[in-house]
DNA sequence: GGTTGAATTGAACGCCCGTTCAGATAATCT
DNA sequence: AGATTATCTGAACGGGCGTTCAATTCAACC
């Protein structure tokens, strides 16, 4: 027999890349067969073809999505610095709990990307970097933050940020609005000037409406 | 013909060893294969199985004496908790700097480990986590630290510290002692209490040798 | 109801995998 | 010198891999 059932034009397209991330964040790119992925559609391999060139485009497409997707998702807001910096964090933790494979598979599969594949996402990934490192540098020149190195902080803020995954479990002890906030608060205190001393006069400080005490 | 060279006894083993962290970091686990290891060290595939039962426990075997070195190597040193959290920044940097290779396998091949080796490699990471938590309890419990919730503290400084690893690269452009000096600036910083208030009396702190201003 | 064409099957291709093992080799011991 | 033993080779095993493709099936259209 061939087919065993009707045809599913245009389903199996997203059903495959759906099948892919799941089981690339499961057990890996390297470990995970076409066989696998066909067999978890309920397809035979042959059939993925029509879909995708090949197993190598399938990461890449799921990976490039997903940045191209998070770089779209988010502008930093006309605002202070503090405020932005604010806006940045909360959307990077809402959007990777949100999406713990995605986030998952762009993190622990850029080993198995061929060179030109992993030159485009590796420049997706410095876009994502250097919009925060904007906001350290605005906040730096501003006084409102004091980070010694834009660019290391950068690096430390998302690497903390986006660990809320290693450890997140839907329904576990804490909810999300309140892990948001407890990160931001992490992240804010780690890059914040401090406060002005008693003994000098208040400095006169943009407002704005966050009620981070920056 | 069959061995080209003389008997390497005794080195072998080793080089098996150094061959694999280096291939498995460099490509993942599933992507490496035992002939390429082989390869690697001068000798045929089947040689390797007088050194290791099977490629899982080469791969176990790594982590497993990796996250035993880690712990061993540190003890919270008796001292107040912020100069215990300095002690503790300061080697996580010190030590995953040493060994990036080492540290990279134990973060991104936990799914390529069977279920009862995965359990071990939980357990030892979990008790590293716990020592940091535990300094943290115990420096909230004091007031030097302000920490909504220590486990997820815990697990956002780890994250940010072990993530130095990703883009430190040897002869870069910030040099260890600096970088180290950055990420605890940063990590006490993230957990510090707030300074006393002008307004209210100063209030007696335990004394520490360590010059950080928690 | 016959035709068309997209969707899918199932077999095949050549290749590499982890692992085993009998036999060959070279260092060591007696 | 001869025997012993640790070390390694090279071939083999069964199986899975990514990918291709002729043949088949079925929904949609005339």
């Amino acid at each position: 027999m061939a087919r065993t059932q009707g045809s599913h034009a245009g389903i199996t397209g997203p059903r495959l890349r759906e099948a892919a991330l799941r089981l690339f964040a499961r057990h890996g790119y390297a470990a995970v067969s076409m066989r696998q992925i066909a067999a978890e559609i309920g397809v035979q391999a042959g059939a993925l073809y029509l879909y995708t060139p090949d197993k190598q485009a399938l990461l890449f497409a799921l990976m490039r999505d997903h940045l191209e997707d998070l770089l779209a998702d988010w502008q930093p807001p006309q605002a202070a610095p503090d405020a932005q910096l604010e806006s940045f964090v909360r959307h990077h933790i809402r959007y990777h709990l949100d999406r713990p494979d995605l986030v998952f598979i762009a993190y622990m599969e850029l080993r198995n990307l061929e060179p030109a594949n992993f030159a485009v996402i590796s420049r997706l990934r410095r876009d994502y970097e250097a919009r925060l490192e904007a906001i350290l540098s605005r906040g730096a020149d501003a006084g409102l933050f004091d980070v010694a190195d834009t660019r290391l902080a950068t690096m430390a803020l998302i690497a903390m940020l986006t660990g809320v995954t290693t450890w997140y479990r839907e329904g576990g002890r804490l909810d999300r609005p309140t892990i948001e906030a407890r990160y931001w608060d992490m992240a804010r205190r780690s890059v914040a000037a401090p406060v002005p001393q008693p003994k000098t006069a208040p400095v006169a400080k943009v407002g704005h409406a966050s009620g981070g005490d920056i």
